[in-house]
DNA sequence: AAAAAAGATTGAGTTCGTTCAATTTTGAAG
DNA sequence: CTTCAAAATTGAACGAACTCAATCTTTTTT
């Protein structure tokens, strides 16, 4: 049985989590305060504090539910992948990019691994860095499930080849998100060819 | 003629560092306030942002100053690489990571990234991340270096895999800072791992 | 049902990064 | 040497993240 209090803090915890999404998009990281935050939820600046550790960390708790469709969404791909090497892996890394700016910005984004690199032991900081883990551990597992259909040279080592993937990814999608101007179509291409590159290297 | 403004300039300049460099590395980041600093390098605290824009873009302008130190010593390891390219790649990797904790403590570096990633357009910043891509392009050097010397596989592309061999030493490196009780020894054997199997897919 | 305990909320207060108008210092011109 | 403009320094004032002692609400106990 769910007891009132326990009620009351399943909602504070969803109107502050809302309030704070919408704002940090439509107002910016920073031009936000937490009285704003606090003000939309309609609760009081302290009352975030007792939910959330740090305004840093209350952003990575957000940015960390999106990360979370990510994985979910990526399971599935990685479950019954394309039978090309190249177009699986764009397949994947697409899904991951082309999500990435549905509900967040790339201030946001920037702020968040900003956050998650100063301040690691934060509880959402450890979410995160948890959830990149799956990411990167879901493009190990498409190198693995790409293999054994003999699809990549038999002596290529599926979690090395997919931490390296994951760690260009990853470091691609910095340079995009440091850039504002810099369109997702840049990120596309830059990505792509890499993508052909590895896929070059790890054929049968 | 040097005249008396542009000497006080460059000696404030450098008091300023030097003490900011100390007090982080002494008391951490976070400890020190910008009235710490301008009282020890014999200015105002309003002064200090007179020669740096933020704190965070002071602490950058001392890392890039290490960061220019370790650029300078890998030139000369690079142009003369050792006759084996997992210990020519392991030696310059080795330089990288031995340089690191000299002067700059892991919170330092923690704290330097951050501010890198979520303010990309700040001076030091801007400095910082052409200093990356230096390091970037050294390796990519060496890589070529080694290629034309018959040590790798002829159809290899030094600048991607220079590219992706940095971004997996930058990824482990940032591990690394992230985790306080993790010590060296951890990080260069996470790096010999990935490099002895990265050398074994560029063999000739 | 009342009382006590435990848990949460509150907002005023503290701290520190940053700004800026007033002041001082430097360099050039007369 | 005096005067003036430009450049730099200064520290008081401001704003926002975060803290905490007092208060209020929910749950448990008697």
């Amino acid at each position: 049985m769910t007891g009132l209090r326990e009620r009351q803090k399943a909602d504070r915890t969803g109107r502050i989590l809302d309030a704070a999404s919408r704002l940090f998009r439509d107002q910016g990281y920073d031009a936000v305060r937490i009285e704003d935050i606090a003000a939309a939820a309609e609760v009081s600046a302290g009352t975030c504090y007792n939910y959330f550790s740090t305004k840093g960390d209350l952003l990575l708790a957000i940015v960390s539910m999106e990360v979370q469709e990510v994985v979910d969404a990526g399971r599935t791909l990685v479950d019954a992948p394309p039978p090309d090497t190249a177009q699986a892996l764009g397949s994947l890394i697409r899904l991951y990019y082309d999500h990435s700016l549905h509900y967040l910005s790339k201030e946001m984004w920037r702020k968040a691994m900003a956050f998650s690199i100063e301040a690691p032991d934060t509880p959402f900081s450890q979410r995160y860095t948890e959830l990149d883990s799956m990411l990167s551990a879901q493009v190990c597992d498409l190198i693995a499930a790409l293999r054994k259909r003999g699809l990549t040279r038999p002596d290529l080592d599926p979690a090395t080849v997919g931490q390296i993937i994951f760690c260009t990814l990853n470091q691609m999608f910095i340079e995009f998100v440091k850039s504002d101007p810099m369109p997702l179509t840049d990120l596309h291409r830059a990505s792509d060819a890499q993508t052909a590159s590895l896929a070059n290297l790890m054929r049968a």
